[in-house]
DNA sequence: TAAAAAATTGATATCGTTGTCAAAGTAAGT
DNA sequence: ACTTACTTTGACAACGATATCAATTTTTTA
């Protein structure tokens, strides 16, 4: 029913073998050859099927995405910048849950590409940051890419964001602005970013010679809950900042509830401040100053670099930092 | 260099047929022959191979989502209970984004799924509602499942969700607690949800004998930016609600925005209540009132409607309507 | 111009399953 | 005991592509 290559091979008056050079761009091929076959696939609309190549060819046009009960807006963002490349390319786009605490989670993810061939990885935090299981990936010889706010690992492809430098970075705009008493929400210890974060705050605060009040470094999970009661705490500590970083904008949200709730204006008494540009962000009031990262790019990014490594992409594809964006909102403002 | 089903049938000395047979459960097997080769499969770690099946049976174990530009939560939601049900089966999920406003919308999807072998598809609004596209799948004989308020076609599996109902009863709900003057943000036109929506609304209004007021009934398109500006037309008309339902979370968010920038007070001059229970309507403050769709359930029934059609599914699962729940927060407060 | 080298092409095997169909074995009917 | 019917099994083709390797043609070299 459907045309296969014998038909093109038919019409065109060659051998299937040469037909299947066409399609696969393979060389040695004579250019009136070629074209009087690509005639032929173009007259009868032929399209290969991908199972037959899959069989033979070992390969499934298909990358996977692992991931870990991530933010949802996240993950959608990341689905959206892989999809981007998976449409040029041809390459199609399949999910895998997963559970960074699953014992099996190694050999589970081994079989599932085996199985269907996949061709190659996504993997993101906190997947990226755990280093036995990208070994045994790579044991088994399974192609990844990983998106992670840093990456040690230089051996595999990877796109990381500034997660410290902006950090960093937006501590001084806070700074500049007059805030001298900063407080901060940590996010989920099993995410390197949350260290990176962390530490830019830290050095920034340092830099400038500012004191840390350890009754306003506080340790959250990236939960709205987790800032919320980090607001609590802080909130009812002996003195109170005049500004408060959380690591990302869930937690963020939880502080400004938590300040809301105890009548502490915002931002004329107390600045908060979050990461993520989640859509949350935008939709509180008033609306959180944040730190956008790339997040679509980074996710096209590290789609390309894996199709690339199978398919020896023309232009070359390194391994990239993205740079993320501060965004100055309501909730942040000048210290009176 | 993987084991392959002739390994098992020499190990188990039968053919390959028998083996087939057993692994497909197929009738008509010698319950002793069945034992046999069970053993010999485990034994010898043999799992079939997915390209083989695929080429020979035209079957891929893969079910695809279609989706066009979702609130992201949502989109995570209906992955995650797709997934649930895949896991169970050996089915996988691969993402393809679509556009709505697409002319080649239906012939690219049937392309991919003739490409892939794809077994089923999911569709979920505003695709769910596009009655040519849906009658074109059937016409190319794609299996599919459909996510949708509400549905006219029969002919095939769909879960829907009683938005009417919900938003009657959430708008009853307020009624009951004294507001009388209740304003309307209206969802995108294109889905079937937001005249449902709007439907039960003023249904309920007209059961309790509500004057209807024009100026508060606002048309919005699921956005934060648009629910937003229905509440500046709305506290720039003559008189104000005292209670706004929006059919959204972000665009109840946009209206409380709206309101909190006019220093409304809410819930006490105006309450507010949204839809879909969206990780924003927790995290603003006042927290949201809102309607919660079991998305996650509806998505998994959809998907094992859809792979109980073509694996015969042992327990019948059949077609359904679920039941939204109204969740009340703080927005939401008996009038004074 | 002959021989060697390189480029081009095709016949056929192969990937690992399921489908077809006939053969062999068992049970049932007379 | 002898058809007849049904259950169980296996040999081999088929799915539709790529891989191997040898045959053929063309180009280069001497």
């Amino acid at each position: 029913m459907s045309v296969t290559i014998k038909d093109v091979s038919n019409h065109a008056g060659v051998s299937i073998k040469t037909v299947s050079r066409v399609i696969n761009n393979e060389e040695n091929v004579a250019e009136a050859t070629k074209s009087k076959v690509l005639a032929s696939v173009n007259k009868l609309g032929f399209k290969p099927n991908k199972s037959a190549q899959s069989l033979r060819s070992k390969r499934s046009y298909m990358i996977a995405l692992l991931y870990d009960n991530p933010n949802k807006s996240y993950l959608a963002d990341i689905q959206n910048g892989i999809l981007q490349a998976c449409k040029k390319s041809g390459y199609n786009l399949v999910l895998q849950e997963c559970d960074y605490q699953d014992k099996n989670l190694s050999s589970s993810i081994i079989d599932f590409v085996e199985d269907f061939k996949i061709d190659g990885l996504i993997v993101t935090p906190p997947l990226s940051d755990m280093d036995d299981f990208l070994d045994n990936l790579e044991l088994a010889n399974i192609q990844y890419s990983i998106i992670a706010p840093s990456t040690k690992k230089v051996s595999s492809p990877y796109v990381s964001s500034n997660d410290y430098d902006a950090s960093y970075e937006m501590t001084e705009k806070i700074i500049s602005l007059g805030h001298k008493k900063i407080g901060f929400v940590k996010g989920h210890e099993m995410h390197s970013a949350s260290s990176l974060r962390f530490n830019g705050f830290i050095n920034a605060m340092d830099e400038h010679s500012l004191e840390r009040n350890f009754d306003w470094i506080i340790q959250g999970d990236f939960s709205f809950e987790s800032g919320f009661q980090a607001g609590e705490k802080i909130f009812s500590s002996a003195e109170q900042p005049t500004a408060i970083f959380a690591s990302n904008d869930s937690m963020a949200a939880g502080v400004m509830k938590s300040a809301q709730m105890k009548k502490i204006l915002i931002p004329d008494e107390l600045s908060i401040v979050g990461f993520d540009d989640s859509p949350t962000a935008e939709q509180v009031w008033p609306s959180l100053s944040t730190v956008k990262q790339p997040v679509n790019e980074m996710a096209l990014h590290a789609a390309k670099l894996l199709i690339g490594e199978f398919d020896g992409l023309t232009e070359k594809t390194v391994s990239k930092e993205f740079k993320s964006e501060i965004i100055i909102r309501e909730s942040l403002k000048k210290l009176n």
